[in-house]
DNA sequence: GATCGCATGTAAGTGGTTACATGATTTA
DNA sequence: TAAATCATGTAACCACTTACATGCGATC
């Protein structure tokens, strides 16, 4: 049981910062809670769809005079206190999938450079996901900094930032000890 | 495209350490690598059939004399064939998806002891799952170190580690954040 | 005139969980 | 004798991704 839709209080906890189409809510997604949390266009019209024959959202035809799209939605009251009531919910534990793990724990299965490779194409992935993160961080120091959101928007990016980090540390140090394992190969020249 | 049923490389390598039966490779994912892979037996059932069928594993009926169930299976040549074409595949990157930092980034909109709730939750879990896998090294440093794998399993074990430590230090780190987002309610006593 | 970004949506497929059904054997 | 553990399996359901279809307007 449980996990009813997250999909749903994603939208509904993005249309709190204001009235937004389908498509700038996946915008939003991409570009802020991205490392984080992922929707796509699949879930987010089929959701606001529903959200709004529940009266959740609201959805109003919008451009000026010529488009006959973009629906541009806002939150209601009720929509407000369904996502009150799931965010004071506990979460979900996480079910971890890492696929990388996996292939490093049958590592003996095939040599040592190719988890060596698995490792350093990790270790690039990881490097940008963390500058990427970081600029977020600048932009959220620079630009909302006054805003209510910020203290709470800081916790995750440090989240972030934190594993990652972590996960960098990691890298290096799984790249030596598969290093040490081949003591002499081509060593001493 | 991509990401085809990891279940079947899960199923292959555990096999690769000896035959089993489906009970028996659930039990060994439970208790091995739970804090990073977890198999449902509605995958893995099915996955030894599609195998079985393939010729890359192959099962037989064991229990001494009385039992009619019970099967153990065992990898074959191209079983471990196909593992190690998988292994030297390049891994798909996660697609995170973290429900306690979704509650969080909508954190203003509840009060700040919903907040403070959550991240005590999180910190018993994580302290929790820390304890279990630092279990699981001293019994692999007892038991297995001079097995091949044991470097390999290390590896993911202390990955796992430094994960588990940084989402501590970050549950520590946030919950003063969000304490000190109050700095006078019922303080002074 | 081609391609890119904006914009909405649907359909098919998949990977996975959960619940259920069944039954033997062991332990309390 | 009731419960837990061993053991296999299926069916239903769910969340999610991907690909596709459509069309407008701006830019190259």
């Amino acid at each position: 049981m449980a996990r009813g839709g997250r999909t749903r209080y994603t939208v509904l906890g993005v249309l709190t910062l204001g009235p937004r189409s389908g498509y700038d809510i996946k915008k939003f997604v991409e570009e802020s809670i991205n490392y984080f949390w992922r929707e796509s266009f699949g879930q987010i019209y089929p959701a606001l769809k529903q959200l709004a024959s529940e009266g959740l959202v609201s959805g109003e035809e919008a451009g000026s005079t010529e488009g006959p799209n973009r629906v541009v939605y806002s939150i209601t009251e009720s929509g407000r206190r369904e996502l009150r009531t799931w965010l004071r919910e506990p979460h979900e534990p996480e079910v971890p999938r890492v696929e990388l793990l996996l292939k490093l724990f049958f590592g003996p299965q095939v040599s040592p450079d190719v988890n060596l490779e698995h490792i350093a194409r990790e270790r690039d992935q990881v490097a940008e996901s963390l500058a990427a993160l970081e600029e977020i961080a600048a932009w959220l120091r620079e630009e909302r900094s006054s805003t209510p959101g910020f203290p709470y928007y800081m916790l995750t990016v440090r989240q972030g930032i934190l594993s990652y980090e972590a996960r960098l540390a990691w890298c290096d140090d799984a790249a030596r000890t598969i290093r040490n394992l081949v003591p002499a190969k081509e060593s001493g020249l």
